[in-house]
RNA sequence: GCCCCGAUAGCUCAGCUGGAUAGAGCGACUCCCUCCUAAGGAGUAGGCCGCAGGUUCGAGUCCUGCUCGGGGCGCCA
């Protein structure tokens, strides 16, 4: 896919190598766009970079790559200027911002699609909430997170699989189906079961099913069962969608556990003690060995969390990323030098720590405790306040910062919440697009809507459109170019909240557009220009948001 | 005690792996609808980037120490 700024970037790069006489390891310019408009369209500080292996000055560097730049850059640069302490700034010519908004437009849906040097196989597994209860908030922003990164991944050229382990064995599941048992026969479950109200009504619902209260495994398959069907629904609502639940039963009953801990011991890393079999973890930088097989002969979660991503390598998974809440961080090293241990680089296990979300209002902040039964359900918070704001607030943040969710604001469907701020932009672009429908000024799709492919296909003709002259235009047409380069960062830092900063600018950018640019009925070449902007925009606005996982209406 | 995360505007937080005069939203204050959606725009006020050192041409960003807050240190998951 083209890509402009890729171009220029390369364009740096090929300048730089010229003058490199010094050879000096290759150089990852930057190239962004000056905090002052007067000091150009884009800048580098690749002449700051190379000074030091050059031992000059860094005005020097940059006077020797300005001329380089300038002769490189001839028919698309009106100047090249050096500034401050060594930046190199380039003034683009309006014929660059015309073609580059064409190569936009021209590239479609592709726009903002890449392809990495090496692309992987990624299994992105999260959320993972037990089945013993609906999901929480907390649980909310790892599905919303884990999502956006799991999308951003695929836009940046990944083969990616999400993936829910279901915790359906074990403790908690025991004492879960003693709670329901407990309700069935109107008695208050155990000290250390699952008090909440969904409790009772399950358990209503399996005895009215005929489901037998002594029967606690039929109650813990059953009730699981029911719970998953739940939480996949709130997901589904939520947006978001798995292509495999894995039950940690199926690792059990399949005898993958005594496999995994078999493989350990023959790799040496096992063994024996006070009745139970360790693995020596401290051998790959734990703080101390863990128990994968309990002296009363039940293996661990930990035991059974190493047969799962050993599966999970068996299955062809490059890069296993396992958003994990901070409450679980501690677990993360022992799982690095389990990795290890099975003999596989652990680098490729990645445990993003999801810091807790608190729902403010007035002050007041809603604990989240399954088994205490009071908790704030994920299912509320979209009743509340709706998908969009959901996942938008939740994004907004990087996920390693607690997140203060702030009800009142978020529940404003006004001015004052910060989600409508990007897609009223979106729903603006679509009522200028009506409106041109409306007045003739631009072809007409099938639905009636306008025909933005129609429009894009003429935009990218050559020498078709007016160049965008105006700085609001050119400022926006920059903006939107920076797509590609802002999904490949946010997809490799891990970090989809960037792109909600990115949407927030790119809105912004075109609010001002909007106020200094009239679009319909601009005169001929300048009208058919700025309704490709818009194409273009609406449809930065629309990617961005989808990797949010927000809807981006055509009216509000 | 040890480990992880955080500390930036009144509040909630960004800050693109070290760059130019540190930004956004909310809140406060002033303005702007003969005009494609005012859910918008223009502007004002608001900062010892927790503290102290260090690294270098340059530090909110990297290193060390400290303070405060959150979390974790189980043969639970």
């Amino acid at each position: 896919m083209p890509d402009p700024l890729e171009e220029l970037r390369a364009t740096i790069r090929s300048a730089a190598g010229a003058m490199r006489d010094a050879a000096p390891d290759a150089i990852t310019p930057t190239l962004e766009r000056p905090p002052k408009p007067e000091l150009g369209d884009y800048s580098t500080n690749a002449a700051m970079l190379l000074a030091p292996a050059f031992g000059q000055a860094p005005r020097d560097v940059a006077e020797r790559l300005r001329s380089e730049l300038d002769a490189r850059l001839a028919g698309s640069a009106e100047r090249v200027e050096v500034a401050g302490p060594g930046f190199v700034n380039l003034f683009l010519a309006d014929r660059w911002h015309r073609e580059s908004l064409a190569a936009q437009l021209d590239a479609g849906d592709a726009f903002g699609r890449s392809t990495p040097e090496r692309p992987e196989r990624v299994l992105v597994e999260f959320v993972s909430a037990n089945p013993t209860g609906p999901l929480t908030v907390a649980a909310g922003r790892g599905a919303a997170y884990g999502d956006s990164l799991a999308r951003l991944l695929e836009l940046a050229g990944h083969e990616v699989e999400r993936e829910y382990l279901l915790n359906d064995v074990g403790g908690q599941v025991r004492r879960f189906a003693e709670s329901i048992a407990a309700r069935m026969q109107g008695r208050e479950p155990p000290e250390d079961g699952y008090r909440g109200e969904y409790v009772v009504e399950l358990a209503g619902d399996l005895a009215t099913a005929g489901a037998d209260p002594a029967d606690l495994e039929e109650l813990a398959r059953s009730g699981t069962e029911a719970m998953r069907e739940r939480i996949a629904a709130t997901l589904e609502r939520f947006g978001v969608r798995f292509d495999t639940w894995f039950s940690e039963r199926f690792l059990h009953e399949g005898s993958k556990i005594q496999a995994a801990i078999e493989h350990l011991r023959r790799r040496g890393h096992v063994y024996e003690s006070e009745g139970a079999i360790w693995l020596r973890t401290t051998e790959f930088g734990d703080d101390k060995d863990r128990v994968l097989m309990r002296s009363d002969g039940e293996p661990t979660y930990f035991a059974a969390d190493i047969a799962y991503h050993r599966d999970k390598l068996e299955r062809g998974a490059e890069r296993m990323i396992d958003p994990v809440g901070a409450d679980h961080h501690g677990y993360v090293p022992r799982m690095r030098a389990a990795i290890e241990a099975l003999g596989h680089d652990p680098d490729l296990y990645e445990a993003p720590i999801m810091q807790f979300v608190r729902l403010v209002e007035g002050g007041e902040r809603a604990r989240m405790s399954k088994r205490k039964g009071e908790f704030a359900a994920l299912d509320d918070l979209i009743d509340d306040i709706g998908v969009d704001a959901a996942r938008f607030f939740m994004l907004q943040r990087s996920h390693d910062t607690a997140l203060d969710l702030d009800l009142e604001l978020a529940r404003l469907q006004s001015q004052d919440n910060p989600v409508y701020y990007v897609q009223y932009a979106h729903a603006r672009i679509a009522s200028i697009l009506r409106k041109a429908v409306a007045e003739g000024r631009a072809p007409a799709a099938t639905d009636g809507m306008a025909d933005e492919a129609a429009l894009a296909k003429a935009a990218s003709a050559d020498g078709a459109l007016a160049a965008p002259a105006k700085a609001a235009e050119r400022a926006l047409v920059q903006q939107l170019l920076e797509l590609p380069a802002e999904a490949v960062g946010a997809a490799e830092r891990r970090a989809p909240h960037r792109l909600v900063a990115y949407a927030t600018a790119s809105a912004a950018d075109f609010h001002a557009f909007y106020r200094d640019c009239q679009v319909v009925g601009a005169p001929d070449g300048l009208e058919q220009a700025r309704l490709a902007i818009c194409v273009a925009a609406k449809r930065v606005l629309a990617r961005t948001l989808d990797l949010l996982g927000v809807s981006a209406p055509e009216r509000m």
